[in-house]
RNA sequence: GGGGUUGUAGCCCAAUUGGCAGAGGCACAUGACUUAGGAUCAUGCCAGCGCGGGUUCGAGUCCCGCCAACCCCA
């Protein structure tokens, strides 16, 4: 029988140019519409190639999300459109001698095919690509009003330098000293670069996390709020010997001031230049060229042997008057805090190793019960009394805190203060493909902001070796671009040559979604107002901090500008895990990667979704060699042959076997549930239970005639079809339905079939079983311990009266002998 | 070094949130149907829950300590 033979190809070859017809997933902007809405987004993809394993399962989990709602009744916005600036359409365009456009819009092409054939319940309809001017126009747009708002600023200073890219990185894209995209160790640099000013949103992007609690996954909020890293402390002011002005030092611990026994500038902090003795300045110097070698990293590490030049010069305790000597170091970092600080180490433990180094003194001023740290080597951290520090001895640390924060505001030389380890975010790349900077520099009128009416600031054409990296962005050697008048002035000015981080253009895109055409303004106000904000975001763990926190910084500029009425753009966040191979992360130089269009060609698509949401809980990363695509094949095809065969039964449901309904009416229960707590392995297994009941009522049961049989084979088809869509539509239909099944109802549990007649109490004697008793659900707890105390099998295990009996109707007796 | 997550059959994973350790799948074994089986169907096998304590009538579940793996931060 060739129906009952299961063809994957054949049932995608049939269905696909069906639903690309019937459209089950565009949406109607209908005021009238009274269904609720929802906003299910899946981080966007980056056109690398075709779709990846990886994609294969955000996507097939971000679909069981979205289907779901469509078969819920919801009126439901599940766009896709590509991240498609980017440096590897860059240096393919040199490899090629090419446009990096051809590179990109060729893999959008490949990927878009197969989304398609994979069956994701998009919205084709509101597609838009980030390199297309008609986005980054509104890259562009956003710029300048930020610009306005003094949110986006140039300034000077030491930058993270990919040697390698030949670009600035922002601190979040430096991992680990290495460069997040090629690897390459970063360096330090001295540049003039656009910043947003995301440090003035730090308060509210950490307070604001509170509302995501319960939504988010804790891990992720916990990355974040390390990232931004609050911490609250005090500004002291310590005199420089020679020096007019004092200078300010911030410090977690202004409670431990008195045992403070020397002075650390960062040793590229201009102060450093500045304060230095004629003879020091030539150790200075080239211990800076050391310096500036090392990443952030590397010179905060506990493990690295400490560095420092002594500066000549002294300064002064501000509470006891002690002259203590300055030193230069390159544990201090230049841009946190104020680039100085005042080193304390009996209870620091890197300004202890800093001082045995160096030979400086260590003086004891909180009493914490552990050894001498000066003989020790290790610092004391923790809390205890305050010793040796004048007004404060014998204070706790919160009330030396708090009475040293006031003795020196008093005075006038220190306060408290909040600081934050969010640094403002580095915009400006020296690259190619991305968005130009819509700024032009002009002599006599400085920063112009590029009007909005000549906007955008279209990308110049330079293909092939005119982007080669060379330190300077490749659009400085477009010289008909870059000269222009002066918008203000009309004088001769240039354009800027930077290009935007690409995180820009993903900060906001989901507010394009709602109207990619839009051409009034970045996206349509009454729009956001009515879909937003995104009820569910799925996309990697490893966007934490990055986009996450970017998009979250972006939603609140535009909340200020009173373009949105809502302050945080992601309400649920749902992070899938990897998939990998043979317990490692599957790449190209491991030679361990998978092919998904391989694995599509032999499972079919259906088969290769299902093993993704089947795997395991989705937050957990699916190792390929566990799972078998096979497997599932095999599952997928009893499915269909279930319902085919229930084609012919009858659709009295009420007249069904009742047995077969109560399975079809928990499993429905059960289903719903899983899938609402995102559980979708256990709602597949659950799948997978009806089908055998189905099944078995089939063959050795009332028969495929009955109605129930019919019943079972229609909830399966509908529950089935948001993760293995076209099983289920070729179910669906042969069940004599209309497609498409995506445009069918989620079933509902009827309550009348999910009570129980009677349940297995179980009866323990010192908690072991002895003996099982059919009873009523809603037997009482009296008759249920009675019910047990006469059982014979129970009476063998007693020796006289119990000493106590605990009762849990209607499931368990435990009797204590 | 600090913080977090996880640890249940040979393997991937469930367990109504304190109540019979097993739902589903993989693998394996046996049988049925078969020219055949790497198809299909049926049946079966396998752990006492990472280790050690504690609370409780009762702990995979709660508490404490330890170990291991992974992830963040240093």
């Amino acid at each position: 029988m060739d129906e009952q033979v299961y063809d994957p190809q054949a049932i995608q070859a049939k269905w696909q140019p069906r639903w690309e017809e019937l459209k089950p997933f565009a949406v109607v902007e209908d005021d009238a519409d009274p269904r609720p809405r929802r906003y299910m987004l899946d981080m966007f993809p980056y056109p690398s190639g075709d779709l990846h394993m990886g994609h294969a399962e955000v996507f097939a989990i971000g679909d069981v999300v979205a289907r779901y709602w469509f078969l819920k009744g919801y009126n439901v916005l599940h766009p896709i459109g590509w991240d498609s600036f980017g440096l590897p359409a860059e240096n393919a365009a040199i490899k090629r001698n090419a446009h990096p456009a051809e590179w990109t819009y060729g893999n959008i092409d490949t990927q878009a095919a197969s989304f398609q054939r994979y069956a994701i319940s998009f919205d084709w309809t509101r597609r838009l690509h980030t390199s297309d001017a008609e986005y980054y126009k509104w890259n562009q747009w956003l710029f300048t009003r930020f610009f306005e708002r003094g949110l986006a600023y140039r300034k000077g200073g030491l930058v993270n330098w990919c040697p390698n890219d030949q670009t600035v990185l922002a601190n979040e894209q430096v991992v680990a000293g290495k460069c997040e995209r090629c690897g390459a160790d970063v360096i330090r640099r001295e540049l003039t670069q656009w910043y947003f000013k995301i440090t003035e949103y730090a308060d509210r992007l950490v307070d604001d996390m509170a509302r995501l609690e319960g939504g988010w996954p804790d891990r992720v909020l916990t990355m974040q709020r390390n990232w931004i890293g609050r911490s609250t402390g005090a500004d002291v002011e310590f005199e420089i010997e020679g020096r007019k002005d004092p200078v300010t030092v911030y410090t977690t611990r202004p409670d431990t001031l008195y045992g403070a026994t020397f002075f650390v500038v960062a040793a590229d902090a201009p102060l450093a230049a500045e304060i230095v003795t004629e003879e020091q300045r030539p150790a200075l110097e080239a211990y800076r060229a050391e310096v500036a070698k090392l990443s952030d990293i590397e010179r905060m590490s506990t493990e690295k042997e400490k560095t420092g030049v002594f500066l000549g010069v002294h300064a002064i305790n501000p509470v006891n008057g002690e002259r203590i000597p300055v030193w230069a170091a390159d544990y201090v970092l230049a841009d946190y805090g104020h680039g100085a600080i005042m080193a304390v180490p009996a209870h620091d433990q890197r300004d202890l190793d800093f001082a045995l180094k160096f030979d400086l003194p260590v003086k004891v001023v909180v009493h914490t019960g552990m050894a001498d740290p000066g003989e020790t080597g290790k610092a004391t951290p923790g809390e205890g009394k305050l010793v040796n520090s004048g007004p404060l001895d014998g204070l706790s640390k919160a009330e030396a805190i708090e009475k040293i924060v006031e003795i020196l505001a008093g005075r006038g030389t220190g306060k408290a203060t909040v600081n934050f380890r969010l640094r403002d975010w580095l915009l400006s790349r020296q690259r190619f493909w991305g968005t130009p900077i819509p700024i032009i520099h002009c002599g006599e009128c400085g920063e112009v902001p590029v009007p909005d009416k000549d906007l955008p600031v279209v990308l110049p054409d330079l293909r092939g070796e005119a982007l080669a990296p060379k330190g300077v962005s490749p659009l400085a050697s477009a010289t008909d671009w870059v000269n222009v008048p002066c918008p203000s002035c009309g004088g001769p000015a240039k354009r800027d040559t930077d290009t935007m981080d690409t995180f820009v253009d993903s900060s906001w895109y989901f507010l394009r979604y709602l109207d990619p055409k839009y051409d009034d303004g970045p996206f349509d106000v009454a729009k956001a107002e009515k879909w937003g904000p995104i009820d569910q975001y799925v996309g990697g763990v490893e966007h934490a901090v990055l986009h996450l926190l970017y998009s979250r910084f972006f939603t609140k500029v535009l909340y200020d500008m009173g373009m949105i009425t809502w302050d945080e753009p992601f309400l649920r966040l749902l992070n899938q895990g990897q998939v990998i191979n043979g317990g490692k992360a599957m790449s190209k130089t491991l030679g361990n990667g998978v092919d998904l269009g391989v694995q599509i060609d032999n499972f079919g698509v259906d088969a290769v979704r299902l093993t993704m949401v089947f795997a395991g809980p989705p937050e957990d990363d699916i190792d390929w060699a566990d799972v078998s695509p096979a497997a599932s094949l095999k599952f997928l095809a009893r499915a269909l042959r279930v319902m085919t065969d229930a084609s012919g039964a009858g659709t009295d449901f009420a007249a069904g076997d009742l047995e077969l309904r109560k399975v079809v009416h928990r499993t429905i229960d059960e289903v719903t549930k899983l899938v609402e707590t995102h559980r979708f392995n256990v709602a597949v297994a659950r799948l997978m239970e009806l089908t055998s009941a189905a099944r078995k009522a089939i063959d050795s049961g009332p028969g495929a005639a009955d109605p129930a049989v019919r019943e079972a084979a229609e909830a399966l088809a509908v529950m089935l079809s948001i993760v293995a869509p076209y099983t289920a539509e070729e179910g669906w239909e042969r069940l004599g339905h209309q497609p498409s099944v995506a445009r069918a109802t989620w079933p509902v549990a009827d309550p009348a079939l999910l009570v129980q007649d009677s349940v297995t109490a179980v009866v323990q004697v010192a908690g072991k079983v002895r003996d099982r008793l059919e009873v009523s659900p809603d037997i009482s707890d009296t008759d249920l311990e009675a019910l047990a105390l006469s059982s014979e099998k129970v009476k063998a295990h007693l020796d006289g009266a119990p000493r106590k009996v605990i009762v849990r109707a209607p499931k368990l007796v435990n009797i204590v002998p």
